[in-house]
Parts: structure tokens; C-alpha cells; sequence
DNA sequence: CGGCCCGTTGATTACTGTCAACGTGGGTGG
DNA sequence: CCACCCACGTTGACAGTAATCAACGGGCCG
């Protein structure tokens, strides 16, 4: 369980000027010129399989932004059983409650080889006194935080074992038509409040059903509309 | 279910300067001259137990704080069935999202009667744009909201109906020590994912543990240290 | 090649949902 | 003002679902 201290992984400073993914970034509004309001340092970081980007309670520091890979946010009970609260991909931000000089409130852990940067709270907070157009976007970044947790207990924590699954299936699936690799059943099972017994189970169940294909071991296709049934309880 | 017209129920013009509640409130940091920018009706209303604030999908057009009262955020699936995602009291502001051109994303409905505060987004805008203290407090509300739903998530849907029923009765207790009225089973169940026949099994079972005492009809003082065993899993 | 982690499956237990009946308090209408 | 009715909480019996404990097999890494 590597945590991977941000130094050790560094890649060099990103270049945010040319970086790839502009336009769906925290900071797509900005100017060219705006740029130059950066005095310290964004990093750059690759994050292996299972390496912790943040742990619960450390002082926040840095807001992050992945780049590619799947990290997961995970909270614990007293009782050591955890919780993920949130999956998050390519171009989404983490870590906000950084900003306003909070410790971090989760666990963030990466499912999948990931790379992201690392945005010093200062910098953040600079650009967006300066730039309106950054602060409407963290708003907008705060509400979409907020709405998919929102959504994530609705759908995930309500209605059968089987419901639950097959609305996790069509989240992790969706819209992409093709296969994709399933997360370990554990993880799932902390995503669903289900024991990974179970969610073996009803994965194999739906298998059976037709509903989902293995293709090669843990790909997966889905058939959405039957998916879509069974999420919508029938 | 009446839908209450926010003209219908209006009490009158706020007046923000002498607010009760300021100090708590969002409005907290402006200074009196702040005020003068105001050039929209902030409105003060009342709503009867069961009244609904917002609907769901409805064009977001004004924010609102709650003065007194509880009011319950919902959502729905697709079977009917119903989830509470928040729930909010004295001074929580609720249906930020309108700030960002969004349709509310709940149903907010008061379970208590309520008194709150209309403020029209135009007036939030405007103002946390010349006000910065205004737009972290913003920030600072968002954050706390997506807080709460994170606890709400792994506190109020993981473990048995026990421990779940435990951990909504600690903190809707939370640490006042006068008796408190408790909510409707459904409403419970509502939060918890569970039945309301689960719901009053369970409470019926902490009561005959002692963990719980009726005082009149619906209305019972915790023990609080039992609660938190029973809440921690033993 | 061996061990270990992970997913799968079975058997059993415990828990929660469902359906139904009953009592009570509050509100309504006569 | 009283009677009635309805909504809500409670409880019971039962069915269905998920958790638990245990065993097994396959793939991957050392």
C-alpha cells in the first residue's frame, strides 16, 4: 500500500499552456497571458496501481486534476469497514477542499496506473481572484462534485443488490460501446455497500441472464436496455 | 402536497442589515453599505409542514436559507421509489446550483414548519462579485454540503439497519440534551434505505435496550454513549 | 514450480422486505 | 361537541435477500 510521495513520482512541471486536455480542464477559461500569474510550480505525477494520492486528514496542499486512470475516494467507519464516495476520470479535479485550507477528506487511492497534476492551492487561489472566469469554474467544479455524490446515493446505495450492480454497470460502461475492465469485486462492493461475496454473485447472475459478456477475464460488454431493466428494477 | 407560491406565503421584504441570524448566515461578511446593492426583494417566507420549496427540474432562480424549521432534500428513481440526500436546518442554505443557470436538482420539502429566506441569484452574483468575503463564504458553503453528503453516504447507508438507525438518531440528537421530536418512519426510511416497518422494529428494539427513551408520544431523550457502541458495530 | 491473491461457488445463518392486521391520535364533518 | 375516519406507528408471520464461513481453482509473480 505505496504511498507515493509527490517528489518521488514527478515527471517535470507541466506545461498547462499546451497541455492536451484544455478546453476540459480547471483552468480551460484562462488566457495565454494569465499563465505568467504562475510562480510556483504544477507537477506532473505518475501514480502506480493502488498508490495513495492523499491520505484522510493530511493538510491539503495541492488541488489535483487527473489527467488518465481511475482514482477512487474513500472514507472510513470506526469499525475500519470503508466506503468509495466517489470515481473519478480523466478531467476531473480533486482534493478542492484544499482551497479553503482543509485537510483532506478522503482517502484518494488510484484503481488504474493514473497521471495527473498536482495545482498548489496558491495558485489556484491567485488565478481565481484575478480571473473571474476560473472562479465560475470552480463553482461549477464544487456543484458537479455535488451532484454526482448526490446522484452516487441514489443510485448506488438504493434497491436491491442486484439494482445496485447493474446501475453501477451501466455508469461504468457508459455510453461506450466497447468492452471495458471491470474494477475487483472488493472495490465494487465498497462502491455498493455489498460484500464482494455477493457482488460475485450477481455479476455471474447477470452473466447467466445475457445482460453482460465476458469477453476476455474481468472485460466486460454490456447489454445496456437489459441492464437498464433490471436498474430500473424489474 | 400543496405547492406553496412563494407569493402566496410572502411575510414580507427581509431586512438583511438587521438580520437575526447574521453572523451565521450568508450574508455574513458584507458590510452595511454592501447592502445597498441589493435591488432585488430578498423575501421571508413561510411554509407549513409538508410544503415544498422547490420541485425537482424546476428553472433555479432564487437561493435560499433556512431561518427555522427542517427541510428534507429529495431524490427519485425511476420506480418511484425516493431517497433523502440532506437534510437541512437553521441557517444551511440550500439550491445552490440556481447560481449556476442550473434547475434545482431536489425536491426540497419542509418537514417542520419552516421559515426561509428567498434570495434571487442575481443578487448572490452580483454581490460575490464585488464582495470576495461573500464568494468564499460560496465556496465555503458548496464544500460543506458536499461534506455532509460524503458523511451522509458512508455513515447513513453502510452497515446493518441497527447501526444505521444509531448513527441518524446521534446526530439528529447532536449534542443537545433536551428531548427531541423524532420524524416520520418513512422519512427515516427515506434516509436510511430501509422500510418503515424496519424503521420502527428497530427503534422499538433501542428502546426496549434502553438506549432510547419515549418521553411522549414520538419524542425521546438518547443515550448517547450506548447509541455510539450500537453505531461503531457491537 | 510453488505460493498467494482473487474470484467463484456452496451451505447455512441472519437480516430485511413484504403482506396483513390492529390500535391510537388527530382531524373533519355532521 | 361528538363521532367517525384516516393516517401512522406497531407487531406478527412469512418469504426473499444478503452476510458469513468455508472450500476450491486459476492466474500471476516471485
Amino acid at each position: 500500500m505505496p504511498y507515493i510521495p509527490i517528489q518521488n513520482a514527478w515527471n517535470g512541471e507541466a506545461d498547462c499552456r499546451n497541455c492536451s486536455l484544455r478546453g476540459s480542464v480547471l483552468f480551460a477559461g484562462l488566457e495565454r497571458g494569465d499563465f505568467d500569474l504562475i510562480h510556483q510550480p504544477i507537477h506532473d505525477i505518475a501514480v502506480p496501481v493502488q498508490g495513495r494520492v492523499y491520505r484522510v486528514g493530511e493538510p491539503g496542499e495541492r488541488v489535483f486534476t487527473l489527467r488518465n486512470g481511475i482514482v477512487k475516494l474513500v472514507q472510513y467507519l470506526p469499525d475500519g469497514s470503508q466506503r468509495i464516495v466517489r470515481l473519478l476520470q480523466s478531467t476531473d479535479v480533486f482534493g478542492l477542499e484544499a482551497l479553503l485550507g482543509h485537510s483532506y477528506q478522503h482517502d484518494a487511492i488510484a484503481l488504474t496506473a493514473a497521471e495527473l497534476c498536482a495545482i498548489p492551492c496558491e495558485v489556484v487561489s491567485r488565478l481565481s481572484r484575478e480571473q473571474p472566469a476560473l472562479h465560475t469554474e470552480l463553482l461549477r467544479r464544487w456543484q458537479q462534485a455535488l451532484a454526482e455524490a448526490d446522484s452516487w446515493l441514489t443510485e448506488l446505495a438504493t434497491g436491491t443488490a442486484r439494482a445496485r450492480v447493474a446501475r453501477l454497470l451501466l455508469r461504468l460502461s457508459a455510453g461506450r460501446e466497447e468492452p471495458f475492465r471491470l474494477l475487483g469485486r472488493e472495490d465494487i462492493g465498497a462502491m455498493l455497500g455489498l460484500t464482494p461475496e455477493t457482488v460475485s454473485r450477481t455479476i455471474a447472475e447477470l452473466r447467466r441472464q445475457g445482460c453482460l459478456h465476458e469477453l476476455r477475464s474481468n472485460v466486460f460488454t454490456v447489454d445496456e436496455p437489459a441492464l437498464r431493466q433490471i436498474a430500473d428494477g424489474a
